[in-house]
DNA sequence: GGATGACCAGATTTCGTATCTGGTCACGAG
DNA sequence: CTCGTGACCAGATACGAAATCTGGTCATCC
């Protein structure tokens, strides 16, 4: 059995586990029984209770941020804001750990729901949407009448109530659509996108999200709880 | 000391109370007390503790709804919906009732934060609402690209998400702008309104407004805890 | 050298007791 | 008679100490 694959039965072990039983009833010895290891071995990968299931979480993110860059690469009109947040809502619907992560659920994640602490990813994730956001914007792909840090805050709070609203009216697809044309209305120029600045944005947004994507892997192999990429 | 007016002192009392200590820490021989009352008394107001919270908040909502219907009569503009959801914005920020019912404060409200049951309004609200967009739509002040039941959603999430969205990137009139942004360009026309279909709209709105506030007003006085309008 | 599980301190759960409080109602004041 | 009151009760809640569990370590063994 190899190293890294032993981390990652670890993890899955650990995914599963939180999902059936809820993180606070979870024991490391239990994680350890279900990938056939002894109990020790898991502290020679995870520092701690509390970073294993970070990095649970952590992989999963990695998990969307590779559907994302997929449908870019298979698209290049879904650079624009709208479509990533449409596309990352539906994405976390199909998935019950980003799901129970983007909805703070307290049941399922316990205290590594409400302590924002527990998310290293959380600067990571800001300074991407910050660089996005600039990217957009210099392609003429936003808009640029609210200035950057208003946007972000209008995308973070949109997001947050679309997840955090229950009761919704429709299929995931449908409320997807209506967090789409939130969004895009509220932040890109009503013409339609010139397929220029597309193609043209499209790389360096890709670029930005290989190196997100490359510092949250490191994270989780390296078993650094603090420091940004390299 | 006239009727309603010891059923003002008790929601007073209880008003003040649950924002010292919070609800799950507030006696109802502590609320008798401040209102220079006996215990008894209290329940010859509210049929049990938790109908009397709720009672506080009512009332609170009732200031609201005065706050917009007045906001209204001074400028008829008022009755677009980005401007009713910036306004009461504003207005909930200023009041800490409000502000801990909106943001679902478990620390202030307890319990009632949670049980959706405790609110009565809810349903009130959801027909106001209802009957607003119907409106708005009617005089072509809302947009008619998604259906009712959508854009309800959209507002709904939208301003779930502004309330819970913490570290605010200003003031709250900043933040106000950047909610009023955001709806006005999901669901008000591109184009400016028609100052007749303002004036035209707006008393038909007013008269919606003045029958949730009756329809509130006597949830309170007569203790029902079910049932809708006359 | 790398994996393991016995071990320990501190956290958490348990469970029986004591206290508190929502809601009632018999009584007394006016 | 009407209206307000606070003593009263059952059930909920808070408390506390004992018992149990579990995160993390490390001496031991393969």
């Amino acid at each position: 059995m190899a190293e890294a694959d032993r981390g990652r039965r670890i993890l899955d072990a650990a995914a599963d586990l939180v999902l059936r039983w809820g993180y606070k009833r979870v024991t490391i010895e239990e994680v350890a029984k279900r990938a056939g290891i002894g109990k020790g071995t898991v502290y020679l990968h995870f520092r701690s209770r509390t970073w294993l299931f970070v990095c649970v979480l952590m992989r999963e993110s990695l998990d969307l941020v590779d559907e994302l860059v997929a449908a870019i690469r298979r698209d290049p009109a879904t650079v624009q804001i709208a479509e990533q947040v449409r596309l990352t809502y539906l994405e976390v619907q199909r998935r019950p750990l980003l799901r129970a992560m983007f909805t703070r659920d307290h049941e399922v994640l316990g205290d590594l729901a409400r302590d924002p602490d527990a998310d290293p990813v959380r600067e990571w994730r800001a300074a991407l949407a910050a660089d996005l956001f600039r990217l957009l914007r210099e392609h003429g792909l936003m808009r640029t009448d609210l200035d950057l840090a208003a946007q972000m805050y209008l995308v973070g709070a949109v997001q947050t109530g679309f997840y955090l609203q229950h009761a919704a009216p429709g299929s995931p697809e449908e409320v997807a659509a209506v967090l789409h044309h939130t969004v895009r209305a509220a932040l890109e120029p009503p013409t339609d996108p010139d397929p220029a600045a597309l193609a043209a944005a499209a790389p360096a947004v890709l670029e930005r999200y290989q190196r997100f994507r490359g510092t949250v892997a490191d994270a989780i192999a390296t078993q650094a709880p603090q420091g940004g990429p390299a």
